[in-house]
DNA sequence: AATGATCTCAACCGCGATACT
DNA sequence: TAGTATCGCGGTTGAGATCAT
């Protein structure tokens, strides 16, 4: 293809983000490339899901683990090594980048404190990568661990036992279609918007975007002076 | 106060899986 | 069935923030 497009990388601009969220709100979290392209920004496909996914979607906890998600993680990176989609599917509000980070940067650190504990305890002429032992939770090896299969078996009770651990309703689990959530999810959300969307929200009355949806994150972008202070909303309108 | 080291996290990249034509 | 487009995942990078000296 000859035809080049400029695609801008690098950090969004909150114009970018007001932008994207919009247009998620019109069509929906999927078909990236399509709303990429609709928006008008100059930015992928991939790049947009990316920034919904880890940063805009309001269903997203933001703060610190707690130690309870804390030993989840922990638990689950046991189970599953480092399938993050799959241990932030337990951690409603988690994005699998989120815990990515998070491992590599506390537990990791973590993990190899209490691998130089048991070094200094045990002999060190044992081999590290015996790790059958059921030691695998307490200390998991630094990136790549491979999934314990072992454990894997043995998980049907784990997922009940991580439940308890992780605090009540704030685990459920994709696979079996449970949800027990203390955070909004994303259809209540996504009702909510619906619901004001019949009203009149239309495409020409943008800039009555407050919906329910930009009060449940106010310490983001919908609450900012940009929003309403700026004219220039010709891209909602056309 | 200045500077270097370390940490944090948003964003990009490459690749495999899946959907669509 | 093959080719292409799109999505989603895991790994990696790099800029800014924070901490230690």
């Amino acid at each position: 293809m000859v035809q080049e497009e400029i695609i801008r990388k690098g950090p969004w601009t909150e114009q970018e983000d007001v932008q994207l969220v919009f247009y998620v709100k019109m069509f929906g979290d999927g078909r990236w490339d399509f709303l990429a392209k609709v928006s008008g920004l100059k930015r992928t496909g991939k790049s947009c899901r990316l920034r919904w996914v880890n940063y805009l979607n309001p269903a997203l906890k933001r703060g610190k683990m707690t130690p309870q998600e804390e030993h989840l993680v922990l638990q689950l990176h046991s189970k599953y090594g480092n399938r993050w989609s799959k241990i932030a599917g337990k951690l409603p509000g988690r994005t699998d980048n989120e815990i990515k980070n998070y491992w590599r940067t506390h537990m990791r650190k973590q993990a190899q404190d209490q691998r130089n504990k048991n070094k200094a305890s045990i002999s060190p002429s044992s081999s590290f990568s015996n790790s059958s032992s059921n030691s695998s939770a307490n200390s998991p090896t630094v990136d790549s661990m491979p999934v314990n299969e072992q454990n894997e078996r043995n998980s049907n009770d784990g997922l009940e036992h991580l439940q308890l651990a992780a605090g009540e309703n704030t685990v459920y689990d994709h696979e079996s279609g449970e949800k027990n959530m203390m955070v909004y999810s994303i259809d209540e959300i996504w009702k909510e918007v619906e619901s004001s969307e019949d009203t009149d929200q239309t495409m020409n009355k943008l800039p009555v975007m407050a919906s329910p949806l930009w009060d449940y994150c106010p310490d983001t972008l919908w609450m900012t002076d940009y929003y309403y202070d700026n004219q220039d909303i010709s891209f909602f309108t056309g």
